[in-house]
DNA sequence: AATGAATGAGGGTTCATTCAT
DNA sequence: TATGAATGAACCCTCATTCAT
């Protein structure tokens, strides 16, 4: 982020207009003149800093999830087992994309369904950070923390499409205040997934048949890694 | 459906090439000059059918919605137990959109972000969906299938949510062929969910209790609800 | 005009239609699927009976002036005198205009500006009864009811060009109820016209000749020309 | 007016062109493309300077009637008596009309009919004119000059309905070159008109009295209504 | 670095008209 | 005779993009 008190670029000022008008109208909708007006630059001007309205488009995740997704990897050596990471992970989304709702709009409903995003740097972030959301579930499953044989891209699916679900939703209602919030939603959310992909380490007896495979491969595979339980978190309010 | 032996109308083939071409190169990037092309119509024909663009757009997912849907509603009696219920839903839902590429497509990629998309008849067939599948949810919750203070509309989010992810990420990868399918892994997605939220009464021969459930226990439970049918959605106008 | 008692022929109902809506919206806003539409026959039809949109528009002034300015001559014999024949004239476009307002709204307005309207059976029409205007003029020049040396031709433009002057203006005003009248100003029209132009005799006690001649005098001179018939128009070509 | 010698600015080229092409061939039958060759710009490049075609339409009466109109009230404090600054007028709108037939031909035969023309800066000059017209007959009916009685509205009603008439035939034929002008019809018309409502004070020795007044008697009539100056029209808002 | 001015390229839409039935 | 269905042919207008200044 760049110093608060210096007047913003022309750059700045020119990504900061393109991203509430292609959130709010759509990319093909928004024009560059009115981006150019909203920016009060001229609409030349957007083709030195940028070379086509595409290049706009992409510019604008680019540089936030450059800014945001390396933060939330700065935090993980700080937070202890699997849960924790994937906690954060989420933690960050969910951050950045309510407080951020244009961004959010113009991630989930301008850039996913467009092709060419796949191929950019913006994109490539993204994959990043969802990409060391799979490892740390894998690395879960690998320690024992979640059940052998769990399908880690399932989970990884579950995850975010719930919470990009909810975003979408929200956005598609006009973006309404709502207790309790998408944030709220997190631990109830990760609670149900892990409660489901868990290892119940005593469950006496009874779900042992059934449990048993879960139960023993992956206890021993876990004790490599230091009994792991991953930290409790207090379901806050 | 029409008969399947007569050659195809001139709107059903307009509609295909639609649905073929908004689902391939997105809605503003198709034209009416090429839906005409594929159709073998002149353009002048798709505007006697569909008066403008974007209703030809959201004709599309009406004709569809309405034949699905109702389908899936008819099975439900058939079905005992709100987990099957639930199961029978979502599996309508992943069969129409694996079977029906474009469709999916159209739906997940094009027509959500459209905001007049939601003051659409297909839209409302959408909602309707979605709101017994939340209808089954809650009936869940509260004949104790499912634990007390269970938030539905999260539930269901996590539902909807991960299969849409599945596709969105499916297409966006340009639909290869995959194994586990999308299908596979609904059974998958259901044990976790199911797992977190499930009541656990006595946690003994699970997997068997879990299949007498659906065969007996459940049934009673749901009885209360007017006979193990499918819970009703007062028709909202 | 067709028997009154049996319903309208579709060639009627399609001119009326069509003078209708060519009046309110003018021809080139006017569509055929909205004439068709309001009488009740295909567009198909309407070709049959007309073969081009322009034929439709031609062929309504053709049947009207055929019907209405036959009788106005019919009636010239009965009047007396120069100036009775002209009022009677005008006094037949002012009626023919007032009680048929789609009628001059789209003769002076839609027709008059269109050229190939002037190579129509229905503007020669018109054109035959300007012509029987212009005699009369130059009729009471000949017989000394006008002044020697005025331009018969600029007497015909001011009568008939204040008259559709005073229609233009109201039609372009909505049409509003209105006293006087356009009919109520024919005859301070012609007072002031007729005593710009008339033989001075004897200049004494005016208002009151004007009157007599009327009655009298100028019965006499017109006799000169035949009778009291009005002038004849060589029928040309 | 802006310096001659330059080259004609784009705007200036559009809309002579536009003037040309839309008097020959009607507002509806001219075409964008046609203009923006003879103006030898792109299309885009109208629709910079008109928002629509319609807009052009509009702009070219309103440039010329502002340019014209206000000069010919200019002149009018040097004229004395009411007839003369009706002639004054008159004389003005003729001259517009004759020296610029592509405009005569474009307010009378194409703009007249257009309803939204009426709601145009470019009417509401044209109808400053008008009514300063009828200010100057109704002073003449006050100070004495014209028969008390006369209805003002027809007069002007006849003024301009003959000029126009004159000018809409003689556009209709083609704009043949003619002797008389319609300039040489200016007097006569006045002469005949102002002879049918001059209020005829002693009638004796008239027409020699006509001449003299026009140079002396007037002059004094019109000197009550503050120095020989034109009516002053308030300005309405 | 910034822009005012200009435009190429194309898209959606309209409608008079046709023709097989 | 009457028409439902189909379309060819345009036209207005938009806008991303360029370039001389």
């Amino acid at each position: 982020m760049t110093d608060k008190n210096r007047p913003k670029t022309r750059k700045d000022r020119i990504m900061d207009a393109a991203l509430r008008i292609f959130a709010e109208k759509g990319f093909q909708n928004a024009t560059i003149t009115e981006i150019s007006k909203e920016a009060s630059v001229s609409e030349a001007t957007i083709y030195e800093y940028f070379g086509t309205k595409e290049d706009l488009l992409f510019a604008i995740p680019e540089k936030i999830s450059n800014e945001v997704f390396k933060k939330s990897v700065e935090v993980l050596p700080y937070i202890k087992g699997v849960e924790g990471w994937i906690r954060s992970i989420l933690f960050s989304y969910i951050q950045l994309y309510q407080s951020n709702p244009h961004y959010s709009a113009l991630v989930l409903l301008q850039l996913m369904p467009n092709k060419r995003f796949r191929q950019t740097p913006a994109h490539a972030a993204i994959r990043l950070s969802s990409h060391g959301l799979l490892d740390c579930i894998k690395a879960g499953i690998e320690d024992g923390t979640f059940k052998k044989g769990s399908n880690p891209y399932l989970i990884r699916s579950m995850l975010m499409g719930t919470i990009e679900h909810l975003f979408i939703h929200w956005h598609m209602q006009g973006m309404p205040k709502k207790e309790p919030s998408i944030m709220d939603m997190l631990d109830p959310l990760l609670n149900i997934i892990f409660d489901g992909i868990r290892t119940k380490k005593e469950e006496s007896g009874t779900t042992l048949y059934l449990k048993l495979e879960d139960a023993n491969a992956f206890g021993k595979l876990l004790q490599k890694k230091g009994g792991g339980h991953p930290p409790k978190r207090k379901t806050k309010k």
